[in-house]
DNA sequence: GCGTGCTCCGATGAGTAA
DNA sequence: TTACTCATCGGAGCACGC
């Protein structure tokens, strides 16, 4: 039962399902047309308001006010991630979390993710590429380009359900899920399902005692998921051939269709170029 | 060929219910 | 305290336009 789910969209028209009438592996059967065309474009107070509303992107240190309190009988939310991502260790000052001075005693820098050799100061010779944000730097300008979305008001990508907005494709179709009960990722010792592979993996680990070892940048198998049933497959013919047999009026199948014909196309022998 | 955007993915950690 | 959900963000591969 998808605990946080439940509480946390209380606005969310798909959310008032009462998922914990179902075990976790028929979740993941369910039917939830994903193409709403609208229908679903109820605006949640909330995250439309996360999604539309001009978003206070000041990074708040310590001094800053609290955001405003939540009116009486309003439902348990998180902190307006919008305000300030979760994950943004940004400290006000010279002493970072904890009361811990910021890496290089440089104030006001932005997280350090896992691993990152960045730590905010001037840019290292190979990471020519600096947030004027949080000061970041990168060692492409893609990647720069890409992160200064986690600065930005616009969300390009919105949840058809709940109007929450998403600078990743992927990002809002793993939120999606939450709304359709899409669960792809099953136990096989247990039948639990979940919606994220860490999720599943963490699971493994913690009541099964199997650990999943990968090695050094090693890809896991790709699973094909289809979003409208949450069916899977090892393949995209398998997938294909799911989506022919159960959805075939899906607007994906005609797009994935056609990416497989121009695969086809491409893997057919040409004509050898004319010399120079 | 190169640069850029799009997309998929995993790592991470805050939040929540049991 | 534990198990789990879910959002955020960086890494990387691919597609496309120039």
């Amino acid at each position: 039962m998808p605990r946080a789910f439940l509480v946390k969209k209380p606005c969310v028209a798909t959310a008032r399902r009462n998922w914990s009438e179902l075990p976790d592996e028929q979740r993941a059967d369910i039917y939830v047309p994903i193409c709403l065309g609208g229908c679903a474009l109820r605006r949640d107070p909330e995250p439309a308001a996360a999604a539309a509303a001009p978003l206070d992107m000041t990074l708040r240190g310590p001094g800053c006010p609290p955001p405003p309190p939540a009116p009486p009988g309003a439902p348990p939310r998180r902190p307006p991630g919008p305000f300030l991502h979760p994950k943004a260790k940004v400290w006000g000052g010279p002493w970072g979390p904890g009361g811990v001075p910021g890496p290089g005693g440089v104030p006001g820098v932005g997280g350090v993710p896992k691993g990152s050799p960045v730590w905010g100061g001037l840019p290292g010779p190979g990471e020519p590429f600096r947030c004027p944000v949080c000061q970041k730097s990168f060692g492409f300008q893609r990647m720069l380009n890409r992160h200064l979305k986690c600065h930005s008001e616009v969300k390009r990508h919105l949840c058809p359900y709940c109007g929450k907005g998403f600078n990743d494709t992927f990002d809002l179709k793993r939120h999606v899920r939450t709304h359709t009960g899409v669960r792809p990722y099953k136990c096989s010792l247990c039948e639990k399902a979940f919606t994220q592979r860490c999720s599943l993996e963490s699971h493994l680990k913690k009541i099964h005692g199997v650990a999943q070892r990968y090695a050094y940048k090693e890809r896991r198998a790709k699973l094909y998921v289809c979003e409208e049933c949450g069916g899977t497959a090892d393949s995209q013919d398998g997938h294909l051939a799911h989506l022919r047999q159960r959805h075939p009026h899906s607007p994906l199948l005609a797009k994935l269709a056609r990416k497989a014909a121009a695969a086809a196309g491409a893997a057919l022998p040409r004509p050898a170029p004319a010399a120079p």
